[in-house]
DNA sequence: TCCGGGATCCTT
DNA sequence: AGGATCCCGGAC
């Protein structure tokens, strides 16, 4: 089941929790690439690590519709991050998506070695992008829509979630916003 | 630890 | 227009 736009439309720091152990699709050409989430990170509009906070720009703008479609962004001459927007039009809140269990289309399920190495390709916000194939293209997909390329779903799992500060931060370091599933070998490295 | 990479945004 | 910075990863 597609997580419905409702989802999104809440507290960002309910969404970033509940989104652990959620899985998201990738599609490209009728092919499927994606897994679990298991680590996210919080960013909120009075939040000064936030891209949103000193207002509205090029980049952010999509930060600031209506929750349930992505954010992608370039970072450091070589990377692309993917967020997910959080609440109602206006706020300027997002999720960012840290790192994957993959479970589709990533030699999940080949030989034991494939899948340990598969795992090394999506324990980081910039790796994850990098084995989905995602960039600037999928900024601002309606991630509630069944036609559109990435997707969300419902799983049924009630993971443990450790709380911690944000990775790779020089601004308001010390706020706890950081989420992954407990004891999750896919969580990325601190 | 250190630094590449390039877009982005703030400062002039 | 210039420069500091950046939600990183891989090589040391």
């Amino acid at each position: 089941m597609i997580l419905p736009q409702d989802f999104y439309l809440r507290n960002t720091l309910t969404v970033a929790r509940e989104l652990l152990g959620k899985t998201i699709i990738h599609r490209i050409k009728g092919q499927d690439i994606g897994g679990i989430i298991v680590e996210t990170e919080a960013y909120l509009d009075d939040d000064d690590a936030c891209h949103a906070s000193r207002g509205m720009t090029p980049r952010n703008h999509p930060m600031f519709e209506a929750g349930g479609i992505s954010y992608v962004y370039f970072i450091y001459g070589m990377y692309h991050c993917f967020n997910v927007v959080t609440e109602a039009a206006g706020k300027g809140c997002a999720v960012l998506i840290r790192a994957l269990e993959p479970t589709l289309g990533l030699d999940t399920h080949a030989q034991h070695h494939l899948a340990s190495r598969a795992k090394l390709l999506t324990n980081g916000p910039g790796k994850l992008t990098r084995a989905l194939q995602i960039n600037k293209t999928q900024n601002k997909i309606a991630l509630y829509q069944s036609e559109s390329s990435i997707t969300i779903h419902h799983n049924d799992r009630t993971p443990d979630i450790i709380t911690t500060t944000r990775i790779g931060i020089n601004k308001a370091k010390d706020l706890p916003y950081r989420f992954y599933i407990h004891n999750n070998p896919h969580v990325s490295k601190t």
